[in-house]
DNA sequence: TTGAAAGCGCTAACAA
DNA sequence: TTGTTAGCGCTTTCAA
């Protein structure tokens, strides 16, 4: 028998305390490594657990003990890669302190986001983390009244005083534009994300600032705004290509929006780099798979888990941790979807 | 106040039953939906809870019910946008029946997949989703035993009777194979999967078996072992090309290792898909990003998810329901990465 | 139709 | 060092 851990249902503490010849207090303290256990009790209420196939009752331990050892994480969806670079950044510490995590996608139900929050705050979750919420306003007050640990990770909320970790999107936008501007661009195409988003504006006005400290005047009719997704990235960029005098590079808010303005394009019959040059944001998995490699801002995606879990976690052992947000640094990847401008 | 449900602070039902004027008892009827109950009396309780914003202690109501309403799924890791799409899956069909969903990422702790599934089983989920499981054996006898409701989603074990989805693998091999003889190619090469997966097992012999089929002999000179991770797979296509009469043609059991191909291809100085073809295995959401557009059998992702979710729901309903493996089928999408040999 | 009360499996405070 | 016991918040009999 290769674990003897599954080996049968339902064993209670009462049981190995009665196999141990002791009480169940003492299986307790066992458990919970409490010092004031004679080793040699230890040693058999030990050998008890391992030879019943012992495994705690994690409810009956939070119902008593107030603690769950579960993280809750309310993502918006699965489907680009770049949440799932997040989630094993986050995966990866929870795992080092042996904390569950509870995986939400408010994807198909926004409006019930802030439902889902008070379900899991009422303890079901020791802690929460917040990926790109959508209107965190609705419940991050209350969160806070009721003094609930949470973190949000890469909303750059305006005013917002609360624990956060995000990059440095105005910096990452500037050094992006600022390239392209180097290579001899002075017609930029800008294509938007979703400005709701704090993240979205900031880049944007990275740009803006990149321009002006070039002496490039900035123009309207060269931003698009947009979604974040790759179709809309596709429609602002053929709509930037269609213009009388189209720009000759394109700077995307996200990578999969630079996918869409390498599809418009293609579709336009001319080449990337060699006619259009493209610049992505976020260095997601797939900006380096496709052809040609896509010269992208990266975003430390898994190490803003990473942080964003330690900062949780410091919470949850010692909830008076003075608020702080955490701007992680962003950098240029320079790959193959860029050159000078022709002529 | 948009949503009152948040209110307040560890709201028991107690508080709702004296405010309401009724005995604790009632009120946990009216949460269950208990038909005997005055309707007033409903109506008057049910007005409680909404003004006092109580929420249910899920732990409690789980260590009193013995249903916890929460679904444990195992996966490997996050990394290629493949685990994502059947998470999206079982996530739809989950929100659905209102089940809360628990992810374990047995990535860096293989070692460890067994005691996580015992911890689970001991009441901390209702049921288990095992994605691409590495060693089942360990733990699935014991499961059985303890008729532990659970569903494996995409792994083809030989001999084992329980209940599982996957794809047709065989045949979604055979048709690319055929694909590719048909456009007049006869050196196919091909990168096997990891082969202690049933899955990429049944893909080679689907290859294999259309070479018969079409009287190609078979030789284990165009067949590379490897571990569907890309940079083994670019590192098969190289030795592939490398050889005295390289293959017109490669057939990678996934499409990260086709990615990879594609990598060794171009290192090559060659041309994709004039000078070699390439075709990939899943349909990943990257596969139709990349450039060339990556021809390749498309597995049913999301919707393995959806089937794997609601056969154990259905499980868990009727724990009598006879054990049945589904087959998704496969399909060939054909894309730009394929073309007739040249000469 | 409602109330009362016995647990579910455990932690932690209090006694011994 | 160990035993005893009062809850944690709820579901579910059993009575009324």
């Amino acid at each position: 028998m290769k674990s003897s851990s599954l080996v049968s249902n339902n064993v209670t503490i009462f049981e190995v305390a009665s196999q141990a010849g002791v009480s169940y207090g003492t299986v307790s303290r066992v458990l919970n490594q409490d010092q004031h256990v004679k080793a040699e009790t230890r040693e058999r209420v030990m050998k008890t657990i391992r030879d019943l196939g012992y495994v705690v009752n994690r409810q009956a331990r939070s119902l008593a003990g107030g603690k769950t050892h579960i993280i809750g994480i309310l993502v918006p969806d699965l489907g680009t890669g770049y949440i799932g670079e997040i989630i094993q950044g986050i995966n990866t510490e929870l795992q080092i302190a042996s904390y569950d995590l509870m995986l939400y996608t408010t994807h198909r139900t926004p409006v019930l986001e802030a439902d889902y929050v008070a379900s899991l705050a009422q303890g079901m979750v020791d802690g929460l983390l917040l990926v790109l919420p959508r209107n965190p306003e609705d419940y991050i007050g209350i969160l806070n009244s009721r003094h609930f640990p949470f973190v949000l990770i890469d909303h750059q909320g305006i005013g917002q005083n609360c624990p956060a970790v995000g990059a440095t999107n105005w910096q990452g936008a500037y050094n992006a534009t600022e390239y392209l501007i180097q290579l001899g661009h002075t017609r930029i195409g800008f294509i938007t994300g979703w400005m709701d988003l704090g993240a979205a504006v900031d880049r944007l006005e990275g740009y803006k600032a990149a321009l002006w400290a070039h002496h490039i005047p900035f123009t309207e009719d060269l931003v698009r705004q947009s979604t974040f997704h790759q179709l809309d990235g596709y429609n602002c960029a053929m709509d930037l290509l269609n213009q009388p005098v189209p720009p000759t590079a394109i700077f995307a808010s996200n990578d999969v929006m630079a996918f869409g303005a390498m599809d418009a394009v293609r579709e336009k019959g001319q080449r990337i780099p060699e006619d259009i040059s493209i610049v992505g944001f976020d260095d997601i998995p797939q900006a380096s798979i496709i052809h040609p490699a896509l010269t992208t801002v990266r975003q430390p995606l898994r190490n803003m888990g990473n942080v964003a879990t330690q900062m949780l976690l410091e919470l949850l052992k010692n909830p008076d941790t003075p608020t702080k947000r955490i701007e992680l640094p962003t950098g240029l990847v320079v790959r193959d979807s860029c050159q000078p401008p022709r002529g």
